[in-house]
DNA sequence: ACCTGAACACCGTTCAAGT
DNA sequence: ACCTGAACACCGTTCAAGT
Protein backbone atom coordinates (compact mmCIF):
# COMPACT_ATOMS: atom_id res chain seq x y z
CA UNK A 1 0.00 0.00 0.00
CA UNK A 2 2.99 2.01 0.24
CA UNK A 3 2.53 3.80 -3.20
CA UNK A 4 5.00 6.91 -3.90
CA UNK A 5 2.73 10.38 -5.38
CA UNK A 6 3.18 10.87 -8.83
CA UNK A 7 2.16 14.26 -8.58
CA UNK A 8 1.48 17.27 -6.21
CA UNK A 9 -0.71 20.21 -5.52
CA UNK A 10 2.15 22.07 -7.10
CA UNK A 11 3.02 20.12 -9.98
CA UNK A 12 -0.61 19.81 -11.17
CA UNK A 13 -0.65 23.66 -10.51
CA UNK A 14 2.21 24.15 -12.68
CA UNK A 15 1.28 21.90 -15.60
CA UNK A 16 -2.34 23.65 -15.24
CA UNK A 17 -0.59 26.95 -15.80
CA UNK A 18 1.49 26.31 -18.80
CA UNK A 19 -1.60 24.55 -20.63
CA UNK A 20 -3.54 27.65 -20.28
CA UNK A 21 -0.72 30.01 -21.32
CA UNK A 22 -0.31 27.76 -24.16
CA UNK A 23 -3.89 26.84 -25.27
CA UNK A 24 -6.32 29.31 -23.25
CA UNK A 25 -8.58 28.94 -20.25
CA UNK A 26 -11.21 26.90 -22.40
CA UNK A 27 -8.91 24.19 -23.49
CA UNK A 28 -7.63 23.09 -20.38
CA UNK A 29 -9.35 19.91 -20.32
CA UNK A 30 -8.75 17.54 -17.33
CA UNK A 31 -8.17 14.53 -19.35
CA UNK A 32 -5.24 16.38 -21.44
CA UNK A 33 -3.88 17.92 -17.80
CA UNK A 34 -4.10 14.39 -16.45
CA UNK A 35 -1.85 12.94 -19.56
CA UNK A 36 0.44 15.47 -18.99
CA UNK A 37 1.00 14.83 -15.47
CA UNK A 38 1.27 10.69 -16.47
CA UNK A 39 -1.92 9.74 -14.65
CA UNK A 40 -5.59 9.52 -15.18
CA UNK A 41 -8.66 12.01 -14.86
CA UNK A 42 -10.04 10.82 -12.11
CA UNK A 43 -6.58 10.77 -9.94
CA UNK A 44 -6.70 14.29 -10.28
CA UNK A 45 -9.43 14.65 -7.55
CA UNK A 46 -7.10 12.74 -4.86
CA UNK A 47 -5.15 16.74 -4.99
CA UNK A 48 -8.37 19.25 -6.03
CA UNK A 49 -11.33 19.20 -5.25
CA UNK A 50 -12.70 20.42 -8.70
CA UNK A 51 -11.97 22.15 -11.59
CA UNK A 52 -12.53 25.44 -10.21
CA UNK A 53 -10.70 24.97 -6.97
CA UNK A 54 -7.92 23.96 -9.56
CA UNK A 55 -8.22 27.32 -10.88
CA UNK A 56 -8.41 28.70 -7.58
CA UNK A 57 -5.04 27.53 -6.81
CA UNK A 58 -3.62 29.02 -9.99
CA UNK A 59 -5.30 32.40 -9.43
CA UNK A 60 -3.55 32.20 -5.96
CA UNK A 61 -0.49 31.62 -8.12
CA UNK A 62 -0.28 34.45 -10.46
CA UNK A 63 -1.27 37.14 -7.32
CA UNK A 64 1.97 35.66 -5.98
CA UNK A 65 3.61 36.12 -8.83
CA UNK A 66 2.48 39.38 -9.69
CA UNK A 67 3.73 40.57 -6.30
CA UNK A 68 6.83 38.94 -6.37
CA UNK A 69 7.33 40.86 -9.64
CA UNK A 70 6.81 44.04 -8.60
CA UNK A 71 8.52 43.73 -5.18
CA UNK A 72 11.90 45.41 -6.27
CA UNK A 73 10.66 48.66 -6.88
CA UNK A 74 10.06 49.05 -3.59
CA UNK A 75 13.53 48.91 -2.39
CA UNK A 76 14.99 50.00 -5.21
CA UNK A 77 16.77 54.19 -4.36
CA UNK A 78 15.15 57.07 -6.45
CA UNK A 79 12.26 59.47 -5.76
CA UNK A 80 8.67 57.87 -5.07
CA UNK A 81 8.14 58.57 -8.49
CA UNK A 82 10.75 57.22 -10.15
CA UNK A 83 9.31 54.21 -7.37
CA UNK A 84 6.12 54.11 -8.50
CA UNK A 85 7.31 53.80 -12.12
CA UNK A 86 9.67 50.96 -11.72
CA UNK A 87 6.54 49.33 -10.02
CA UNK A 88 4.01 50.72 -12.61
CA UNK A 89 6.83 48.64 -15.60
CA UNK A 90 7.68 45.38 -13.61
CA UNK A 91 3.62 44.89 -13.14
CA UNK A 92 3.04 45.57 -17.20
CA UNK A 93 6.29 43.21 -17.52
CA UNK A 94 4.41 40.38 -15.60
CA UNK A 95 1.25 40.85 -17.68
CA UNK A 96 3.27 40.78 -20.71
CA UNK A 97 4.96 37.46 -19.56
CA UNK A 98 1.67 35.74 -18.76
CA UNK A 99 -0.89 37.07 -20.48
CA UNK A 100 -3.58 34.49 -19.97
CA UNK A 101 -3.21 33.53 -16.41
CA UNK A 102 -3.16 37.45 -16.07
CA UNK A 103 -6.36 38.33 -17.30
CA UNK A 104 -7.56 34.76 -15.87
CA UNK A 105 -6.86 35.84 -12.26
CA UNK A 106 -9.16 39.35 -12.59
CA UNK A 107 -11.80 38.14 -14.37
CA UNK A 108 -13.39 36.47 -11.10
CA UNK A 109 -17.04 35.91 -12.64
CA UNK A 110 -17.18 33.16 -9.81
CA UNK A 111 -16.65 34.93 -6.22
CA UNK A 112 -15.17 31.09 -6.00
CA UNK A 113 -12.01 32.00 -7.51
CA UNK A 114 -11.04 35.39 -5.63
CA UNK A 115 -8.17 34.62 -3.89
CA UNK A 116 -7.78 35.89 0.15
CA UNK A 117 -8.54 39.36 0.89
CA UNK A 118 -6.88 39.76 4.04
CA UNK A 119 -3.19 38.63 2.41
CA UNK A 120 -4.14 40.49 -0.61
CA UNK A 121 -4.95 43.71 1.36
CA UNK A 122 -1.32 43.51 3.41
CA UNK A 123 0.65 43.07 0.41
CA UNK A 124 -0.61 46.47 -1.17
CA UNK A 125 0.35 48.77 1.73
CA UNK A 126 3.75 49.15 0.91
CA UNK A 127 2.87 50.92 -2.56
CA UNK A 128 -0.18 52.25 -0.68
CA UNK A 129 2.71 54.21 1.68
CA UNK A 130 4.59 54.85 -1.42
CA UNK A 131 1.85 56.70 -2.87
CA UNK A 132 1.73 58.50 0.00
CA UNK A 133 4.82 60.15 -0.61
CA UNK A 134 3.54 61.97 -3.04
CA UNK A 135 0.07 62.79 -2.45
CA UNK A 136 -0.10 62.53 1.83
CA UNK A 137 -1.29 59.73 3.84
CA UNK A 138 -5.35 61.26 3.73
CA UNK A 139 -5.73 60.79 -0.12
CA UNK A 140 -3.04 57.45 -0.70
CA UNK A 141 -6.02 54.93 -0.84
CA UNK A 142 -7.54 56.91 -3.86
CA UNK A 143 -4.91 57.64 -5.41
CA UNK A 144 -3.72 54.10 -4.93
CA UNK A 145 -6.90 52.78 -6.88
CA UNK A 146 -6.24 54.78 -9.47
CA UNK A 147 -2.76 54.11 -10.44
CA UNK A 148 -3.84 50.07 -9.81
CA UNK A 149 -7.06 50.90 -12.32
CA UNK A 150 -4.92 52.84 -14.87
CA UNK A 151 -2.12 49.97 -14.91
CA UNK A 152 -4.58 46.83 -14.60
CA UNK A 153 -6.89 48.64 -17.24
CA UNK A 154 -3.80 49.03 -19.81
CA UNK A 155 -2.51 45.74 -19.35
CA UNK A 156 -6.32 44.55 -19.96
CA UNK A 157 -6.67 46.23 -23.12
CA UNK A 158 -3.75 45.88 -24.71
CA UNK A 159 -4.34 41.71 -24.01
CA UNK A 160 -8.15 41.96 -25.50
CA UNK A 161 -6.49 43.71 -28.24
CA UNK A 162 -8.28 46.49 -27.70
CA UNK A 163 -5.43 48.95 -28.47
CA UNK A 164 -5.16 48.20 -32.39
CA UNK A 165 -4.81 51.81 -33.68
CA UNK A 166 -1.03 51.09 -33.87
CA UNK A 167 1.49 54.02 -32.46
CA UNK A 168 3.76 53.17 -29.32
CA UNK A 169 2.11 51.88 -26.66
CA UNK A 170 5.05 51.69 -24.56
CA UNK A 171 5.21 54.80 -24.76
CA UNK A 172 1.89 55.53 -24.02
CA UNK A 173 1.84 53.54 -20.91
CA UNK A 174 4.77 55.55 -19.96
CA UNK A 175 3.07 58.61 -20.41
CA UNK A 176 -0.58 58.22 -18.76
CA UNK A 177 1.22 56.71 -16.00
CA UNK A 178 3.43 59.49 -15.27
CA UNK A 179 0.76 62.00 -16.26
CA UNK A 180 -1.31 60.16 -13.50
CA UNK A 181 1.37 60.86 -10.81
CA UNK A 182 2.13 64.48 -12.04
CA UNK A 183 -1.62 65.18 -11.39
CA UNK A 184 -1.54 63.75 -8.04
CA UNK A 185 1.16 65.48 -7.30
CA UNK A 186 0.36 68.49 -4.71
CA UNK B 1 -45.00 25.46 -45.16
CA UNK B 2 -45.49 28.90 -44.17
CA UNK B 3 -44.23 29.23 -40.52
CA UNK B 4 -43.97 31.93 -38.26
CA UNK B 5 -40.70 32.59 -36.26
CA UNK B 6 -40.97 32.44 -32.57
CA UNK B 7 -37.73 34.05 -32.30
CA UNK B 8 -35.49 36.47 -33.78
CA UNK B 9 -32.07 37.05 -33.60
CA UNK B 10 -32.98 39.76 -31.39
CA UNK B 11 -34.78 37.89 -29.19
CA UNK B 12 -32.41 35.68 -28.80
CA UNK B 13 -29.66 37.91 -27.73
CA UNK B 14 -31.84 40.19 -25.45
CA UNK B 15 -32.93 36.89 -23.44
CA UNK B 16 -29.42 35.60 -23.57
CA UNK B 17 -28.47 39.32 -22.55
CA UNK B 18 -30.69 39.19 -19.30
CA UNK B 19 -29.83 35.34 -18.52
CA UNK B 20 -26.47 36.22 -18.02
CA UNK B 21 -26.52 39.51 -15.96
CA UNK B 22 -28.84 37.35 -13.94
CA UNK B 23 -26.82 34.30 -13.38
CA UNK B 24 -23.38 34.63 -15.07
CA UNK B 25 -22.36 33.83 -18.51
CA UNK B 26 -21.35 30.23 -16.94
CA UNK B 27 -24.94 29.78 -16.49
CA UNK B 28 -26.23 30.35 -19.74
CA UNK B 29 -27.08 26.93 -20.79
CA UNK B 30 -28.89 26.38 -24.72
CA UNK B 31 -31.85 24.72 -23.08
CA UNK B 32 -32.17 27.49 -20.44
CA UNK B 33 -32.40 29.84 -23.27
CA UNK B 34 -34.35 27.89 -25.13
CA UNK B 35 -36.96 27.01 -22.98
CA UNK B 36 -37.35 31.40 -21.84
CA UNK B 37 -38.11 31.69 -25.75
CA UNK B 38 -40.20 29.34 -25.63
CA UNK B 39 -38.88 26.80 -28.37
CA UNK B 40 -36.09 23.44 -28.32
CA UNK B 41 -32.57 23.67 -28.45
CA UNK B 42 -31.88 22.49 -32.12
CA UNK B 43 -33.94 25.62 -33.08
CA UNK B 44 -31.27 27.92 -31.66
CA UNK B 45 -29.56 27.23 -34.60
CA UNK B 46 -31.49 27.77 -37.25
CA UNK B 47 -30.77 31.56 -35.95
CA UNK B 48 -27.33 31.37 -34.85
CA UNK B 49 -24.06 29.35 -35.85
CA UNK B 50 -23.24 28.57 -32.42
CA UNK B 51 -23.04 29.89 -28.76
CA UNK B 52 -19.81 31.08 -29.29
CA UNK B 53 -21.60 33.32 -32.27
CA UNK B 54 -23.63 34.14 -29.98
CA UNK B 55 -21.76 35.49 -27.14
CA UNK B 56 -20.26 37.48 -29.72
CA UNK B 57 -23.49 39.09 -30.76
CA UNK B 58 -24.07 40.15 -27.19
CA UNK B 59 -20.55 41.20 -26.97
CA UNK B 60 -21.40 43.70 -29.77
CA UNK B 61 -24.72 45.17 -28.67
CA UNK B 62 -22.82 45.32 -25.29
CA UNK B 63 -20.33 47.77 -26.77
CA UNK B 64 -23.21 49.28 -29.19
CA UNK B 65 -24.94 50.08 -25.33
CA UNK B 66 -21.77 51.52 -24.14
CA UNK B 67 -21.47 53.98 -26.83
CA UNK B 68 -24.93 54.98 -26.49
CA UNK B 69 -24.66 56.24 -22.88
CA UNK B 70 -21.12 58.28 -23.49
CA UNK B 71 -22.59 59.70 -26.35
CA UNK B 72 -24.54 62.41 -24.67
CA UNK B 73 -21.37 63.59 -22.89
CA UNK B 74 -19.82 64.86 -26.13
CA UNK B 75 -22.57 67.26 -27.01
CA UNK B 76 -23.18 68.36 -23.35
CA UNK B 77 -22.06 72.15 -22.87
CA UNK B 78 -18.92 72.96 -20.69
CA UNK B 79 -14.85 72.60 -20.73
CA UNK B 80 -13.13 69.64 -22.21
CA UNK B 81 -12.29 68.68 -18.94
CA UNK B 82 -15.83 68.74 -17.63
CA UNK B 83 -17.20 66.69 -20.99
CA UNK B 84 -14.74 64.18 -20.33
CA UNK B 85 -15.62 63.84 -16.79
CA UNK B 86 -19.44 63.38 -17.98
CA UNK B 87 -18.05 60.74 -20.27
CA UNK B 88 -16.28 58.94 -17.60
CA UNK B 89 -18.81 59.06 -15.31
CA UNK B 90 -21.99 57.73 -18.11
CA UNK B 91 -18.92 55.01 -18.35
CA UNK B 92 -18.77 53.87 -14.99
CA UNK B 93 -22.62 54.15 -15.02
CA UNK B 94 -23.04 52.32 -17.76
CA UNK B 95 -20.47 49.44 -16.46
CA UNK B 96 -22.39 49.15 -12.86
CA UNK B 97 -25.90 48.46 -14.74
CA UNK B 98 -24.98 45.79 -16.79
CA UNK B 99 -21.96 44.34 -14.53
CA UNK B 100 -21.59 41.08 -16.17
CA UNK B 101 -22.02 42.05 -20.06
CA UNK B 102 -19.61 44.75 -19.44
CA UNK B 103 -16.94 42.51 -18.08
CA UNK B 104 -17.44 39.73 -20.73
CA UNK B 105 -17.19 42.28 -23.32
CA UNK B 106 -13.82 42.78 -22.28
CA UNK B 107 -12.46 39.31 -21.54
CA UNK B 108 -11.86 37.92 -25.28
CA UNK B 109 -10.04 35.11 -24.56
CA UNK B 110 -11.21 34.01 -27.46
CA UNK B 111 -10.26 36.36 -30.61
CA UNK B 112 -13.80 35.20 -31.97
CA UNK B 113 -15.67 37.38 -29.79
CA UNK B 114 -13.74 40.37 -30.11
CA UNK B 115 -15.97 43.13 -32.42
CA UNK B 116 -15.55 44.98 -35.66
CA UNK B 117 -11.99 46.28 -35.49
CA UNK B 118 -13.07 49.35 -37.69
CA UNK B 119 -16.40 50.26 -36.33
CA UNK B 120 -14.75 50.14 -32.95
CA UNK B 121 -12.17 52.79 -34.12
CA UNK B 122 -15.09 55.20 -35.87
CA UNK B 123 -16.81 55.16 -32.43
CA UNK B 124 -13.45 56.44 -30.53
CA UNK B 125 -12.56 59.35 -32.52
CA UNK B 126 -14.69 62.03 -31.07
CA UNK B 127 -13.36 61.43 -27.76
CA UNK B 128 -9.76 61.14 -28.91
CA UNK B 129 -10.95 64.86 -30.42
CA UNK B 130 -12.22 65.51 -26.95
CA UNK B 131 -9.07 64.78 -25.26
CA UNK B 132 -7.10 66.71 -28.38
CA UNK B 133 -8.52 70.11 -26.63
CA UNK B 134 -6.55 69.30 -23.92
CA UNK B 135 -3.23 67.46 -24.75
CA UNK B 136 -3.09 68.88 -28.49
CA UNK B 137 -3.76 66.57 -31.56
CA UNK B 138 -0.21 65.01 -30.95
CA UNK B 139 -0.39 63.61 -27.69
CA UNK B 140 -4.10 62.46 -27.78
CA UNK B 141 -4.11 59.21 -28.93
CA UNK B 142 -1.68 58.14 -25.48
CA UNK B 143 -3.83 60.29 -23.65
CA UNK B 144 -6.98 58.58 -24.78
CA UNK B 145 -5.48 55.29 -23.96
CA UNK B 146 -4.66 55.89 -20.57
CA UNK B 147 -7.98 57.21 -19.98
CA UNK B 148 -9.67 54.53 -21.64
CA UNK B 149 -7.16 52.30 -19.18
CA UNK B 150 -8.91 54.12 -16.54
CA UNK B 151 -11.71 54.12 -16.42
CA UNK B 152 -11.72 50.31 -17.19
CA UNK B 153 -9.40 49.46 -15.24
CA UNK B 154 -11.39 51.24 -12.19
CA UNK B 155 -14.63 49.71 -13.17
CA UNK B 156 -12.88 46.22 -13.81
CA UNK B 157 -11.37 46.18 -10.21
CA UNK B 158 -14.75 47.53 -8.75
CA UNK B 159 -16.68 44.18 -10.62
CA UNK B 160 -13.81 41.94 -9.76
CA UNK B 161 -14.19 43.32 -5.89
CA UNK B 162 -10.80 44.01 -5.84
CA UNK B 163 -11.74 47.42 -4.71
CA UNK B 164 -13.15 46.25 -0.97
CA UNK B 165 -11.00 48.01 1.87
CA UNK B 166 -14.02 50.48 2.47
CA UNK B 167 -13.88 54.11 1.87
CA UNK B 168 -15.63 56.23 -0.98
CA UNK B 169 -15.27 54.37 -4.15
CA UNK B 170 -17.20 57.55 -6.47
CA UNK B 171 -14.96 60.33 -4.75
CA UNK B 172 -11.87 57.62 -5.84
CA UNK B 173 -12.57 57.66 -9.68
CA UNK B 174 -13.58 61.23 -9.89
CA UNK B 175 -10.20 61.93 -8.13
CA UNK B 176 -8.64 59.41 -10.14
CA UNK B 177 -10.10 60.86 -13.41
CA UNK B 178 -9.38 64.04 -12.64
CA UNK B 179 -5.61 64.08 -11.43
CA UNK B 180 -5.14 61.93 -14.72
CA UNK B 181 -6.22 64.71 -16.42
CA UNK B 182 -4.82 67.26 -14.78
CA UNK B 183 -1.67 65.79 -14.88
CA UNK B 184 -2.26 65.81 -19.02
CA UNK B 185 -3.05 69.62 -19.08
CA UNK B 186 -0.24 71.71 -20.68
C1' DA C 1 -39.41 28.26 -43.69
C1' DC C 2 -39.24 26.98 -39.13
C1' DC C 3 -39.50 23.64 -35.50
C1' DT C 4 -38.75 19.00 -33.00
C1' DG C 5 -37.24 14.10 -31.18
C1' DA C 6 -33.67 11.29 -31.08
C1' DA C 7 -29.08 10.65 -30.96
C1' DC C 8 -24.06 11.76 -30.64
C1' DA C 9 -19.73 13.82 -28.76
C1' DC C 10 -17.39 15.69 -25.18
C1' DC C 11 -15.92 16.30 -20.64
C1' DG C 12 -16.16 16.90 -15.54
C1' DT C 13 -16.96 13.92 -11.78
C1' DT C 14 -17.94 9.61 -8.83
C1' DC C 15 -17.05 5.12 -7.03
C1' DA C 16 -15.87 0.60 -6.27
C1' DA C 17 -11.92 -2.15 -7.03
C1' DG C 18 -6.90 -2.63 -7.61
C1' DT C 19 -1.76 -2.35 -5.70
C1' DA D 1 -2.05 6.00 0.37
C1' DC D 2 -2.53 6.58 -4.32
C1' DC D 3 -4.18 5.14 -8.76
C1' DT D 4 -7.53 3.15 -12.36
C1' DG D 5 -11.69 1.31 -15.34
C1' DA D 6 -16.18 1.80 -15.85
C1' DA D 7 -19.96 4.45 -15.60
C1' DC D 8 -22.89 8.66 -15.04
C1' DA D 9 -24.48 13.50 -15.74
C1' DC D 10 -24.55 17.36 -18.33
C1' DC D 11 -24.71 20.06 -22.32
C1' DG D 12 -23.58 21.77 -27.02
C1' DT D 13 -24.57 20.25 -31.56
C1' DT D 14 -26.36 17.50 -35.69
C1' DC D 15 -29.81 15.52 -38.58
C1' DA D 16 -33.62 13.41 -40.48
C1' DA D 17 -38.46 13.93 -40.06
C1' DG D 18 -42.53 16.79 -39.09
C1' DT D 19 -45.89 20.95 -40.20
Amino acid sequence: MPYPAKVSPESIVQTARAMIEAEGVERLLLNQLADKLGIKPPSLYRHVSSKTDLLRMVNEDTFAGIFRAIQPALDRPGTPQERIMAMAMAYRQYAHEHPITYGLAYTNTIPELRPDEAQQEQAVLPYQALVAEITGEAQSLPALRGLLALMHGFVMLELAQQLRRGGDLDAAYIQSVQAYIRGWTP
